[in-house]
Parts: C-alpha cells; structure tokens; sequence
DNA sequence: CTAACATATGAATGTATGATCATATATTCA
DNA sequence: TGAATATATGATCATACATTCATATGTTAG
C-alpha cells in the first residue's frame, strides 16, 4: 500500500500507475514555490531588468518605476528562492540572476507567451 | 520619452538602458499570469500525473488523492491558461498537457529542483 | 560628527486564491 | 423514466501575499 486511496472502487490500474509515477509531495512544494517565486508581474519585470544586467536596487526601482520599498520586498522574495544573487559596493547591493538555470526558464515562459 | 520615471536624479544611462530593454507591462502580467498556472503543489501534481498520460478527472482526484471538486477547480485554472486540453468521451473528460513546451518548463523546474 | 543616501524590514491593509460544501448539468444504464 | 455516475461551478471562508508607510540599519561625503 504505497498511500493512495484504495478504499473505494477506481480503475485500479491507470490510477495505481498514475500514482507510482506521480512526483513526492514535498518536491511538488518546492517546484510550487519556485514557480510562485516568477508569478507576479513585479517580479517578472525585476527578472527581466536583471537578464541583461546586474542592477543595484536604486536602478531597478527608477527602470521598472516601482517604489524602493516594494523593490526591495520583492527581491527578498527572489533572493529566498535562490533566483538572484547580490554583493554589496560602499552603500549599494548590486542584484543578478543566479545562474542560467534562471534565464533559461524566464526566456521559456516568454517563447511559450510570444507564440502562443 | 518612452514612458520611465525621469523627474528625479538618477544614473540616467543604466536606468534608460535597463527601462529600455524591459519587457512590455502586459507581457509581464501574461507571463506572470502563466507561471501562477504552475505555482500551487495541487497543480504542480496534476501536471506530473498527465506528464506520463492522459486522465480523466476522476481517475486523477483518485490517485492525487484529492476531492473531485478541488481537481476540476484546478483543471479550470489549468484550461484557461492553456496548460491541458480535454477531450469528452461519454460522461468522462480526459485531460493531457497542452504541449510540449509545458512538459518543457515543468521538467526544467524539476531539474532546478533537484540540482539545487 | 552630521547630513544625505541606499537598502532592509515590520505593521497594516486590501485583494487574490485554494479548499470545501452544496448543487447543477450531463450521460449511461437498468 | 429514474438512479447512478462524472464533471462543473457558485458561495463561503480562511489564508497568502503585494503594496504602502514608517522607520531602522549601514555607508559615504563634507
């Protein structure tokens, strides 16, 4: 008993199959998360600012028109998701993706949204 | 004036490049839009099992192990953002992941997933 | 040291959203 | 036709979350 429900009447194989193959709960949270780390617009828009260039947070505000504060919520949010990394110059903290990984799945999304 | 902040001082280059190079507000919002389709674990675990198949909802809600209305509650979501296409044969709706470019990003995911 | 600047963060608030429950619609079977 | 099955959906509720405001921390310049 791998831990579906059997106690009511299924089509037992497709579902039993489907079960065994089916991702463990705890990675499905993960990659929940990461996609939820890329599911609001600001922060698209901050990872877009960031493909082409590590930017400091006083630049990604004025580029993206957004205010300090919320620029810096947000990057919080990316920084714990492993999507950006930073280091810090005198008085300012410069932000870039953090690896390929990253700008491989944005330029994904996009080609999907464009030819779609 | 393409539309940026410009009525305080900044480091104009930087900015007017970055703002220059920045995805369009509404491709943003789409694209947003499109990861919020895969950022939920219940959905995340919807689009594992049809990784491998075709299911119907409730041969899904049976090996996901959640209620039949949760399942096409999601599978709403997962319809209007195009994700999954079904096809009704009888009184049964299977579903199957749109195309490849999902199985795509969701196995990039994954694979952030589990190198990371 | 003090003022100005750059960034981070906590609290408050409005909005979005996922699960559940009840119910509606549609199809098959006896 | 009526019962059973499969799916969809509206309402409700609790929670998550993005922004704003106020403020704290840290750095540089004068």
């Amino acid at each position: 008993m791998s831990g579906f429900r059997e106690d009511r009447f299924v089509d037992g194989d497709k579902v039993r199959q489907a079960h065994s193959k089916l991702i463990d709960g705890s990675v499905a949270i993960w990659l929940a998360e990461l996609f939820k780390a890329l599911a609001d617009p600001s922060r698209v828009r901050i990872i877009s600012a960031l493909t082409h260039t590590e930017l400091c947070v006083h630049d990604l505000a004025a580029a993206l028109d957004m205010s300090q504060s919320a620029v810096s919520h947000q990057l919080r949010s990316l920084r714990e998701m492993r999507l950006v990394r930073y280091r810090k110059e005198g008085r300012h903290v410069y932000y870039q993706l953090d690896d390929e990984h990253i700008r491989d799945l944005y330029r994904r999304g996009l080609e999907h949204i464009e030819h779609g």
